[in-house]
DNA sequence: TCTTGTTAGTTACAAAATCAACTATTAATT
DNA sequence: AATTAATAGTTGATTTTGTAACTAACAAGA
């Protein structure tokens, strides 16, 4: 099995972008599914509502770029187990505003406990100024954040 | 919609991970999918086998960190595409060496180059410095490569 | 040889993601 | 006002994945 194309499947962004993401998705994924049952779109509903604290789906989906029968299926499910409550807009009666109940709050807290936790860990590996640079290439590529632009910047007008 | 609460979801790594890498791959899916009706795992396989020349199902699960079932029905898929060939080894006829037929070589060539100009368009957004840390980061934390002690590294010179 | 255990790979069934079509409501155009 | 288009969210059909059980082949020990 040795190599007769120097190909690097390894270094290919792509392939090792899904790797990483898998792999450090593993132990925090254990939390979320075994303490509460919850698939990797009802966390993230649940931590949308938890940080910005009122929100509608439409919103939840732009900004973690989730498709709207993701959000809308994660959003039934916590609505089942207590974990956010629904209100129609008066003004807009197509969408309604999502928050988190007590219970909804307290599970976000403890699973963004383990989240901090967790990144820290992650983050170990690496000093502080390398991950801080990963994140902002991460973004980046996550398109997230604007490119710098070198070019933009080097010009003046930015 | 304004944050009531301090935790940074697009901060946190594997969240972020799973969106660059999703984002990633955007471009080099539609390709592989658009052009050959290949799934994620298909060209995965055709990689290896493009790479490598000659594997087994097995090795290709291990390498890649693909689970069996992903490797059997993509293989299967190759094979009725008539993109592999398979052999039972005479020596152990649990298992099959697997390798691409003149077609197959064909896709993978194509595939590849379309993977190789994609990725230099990525790492094209940093400096070849960040692109070499961005990597070996994620191949720190895909679990590929072992992770280097800094307390050794870092201890003497700055 | 006859269990017992292990391994390579496949298959079956359940869970989840994807995509299109749908309802209800609002906005825009005539 | 009536018609058409657009939007928020839901539902259903199909595809893909995940998990477990399975078959076939080998291996080791009694």
């Amino acid at each position: 099995m040795t190599e007769k194309d120097d190909f690097s499947l390894q270094d290919f962004l792509p392939f090792l972008l899904n790797r990483a993401a898998e792999e450090s998705s593993l132990a925090f994924q254990a939390h979320y599914k075994n303490r509460y049952g919850m698939l990797r779109n009802e966390w993230r509903v649940l931590f949308h509502l938890g940080i910005f604290g009122q929100m509608t789906a439409k919103e939840i989906g732009e900004r973690a770029k989730i498709h709207k029968t993701k959000i809308s299926r994660a959003v039934a499910k916590l609505a089942a187990r207590r974990f956010v409550s629904r209100s129609r807009d008066e003004k807009d009666r197509r969408s309604e505003h999502l928050r988190l109940t007590p219970a909804g709050e307290a599970a976000y807290r403890d699973l963004r406990s383990q989240a901090q936790t967790y990144d820290a860990q992650l983050a170990q590996r690496f000093t502080p100024q390398e991950v801080a640079l990963l994140r902002h290439m991460l973004r980046q590529l996550a398109g997230i954040e604007a490119p710098r632009s070198h070019d933009a910047e080097h010009r003046g007008d930015g």
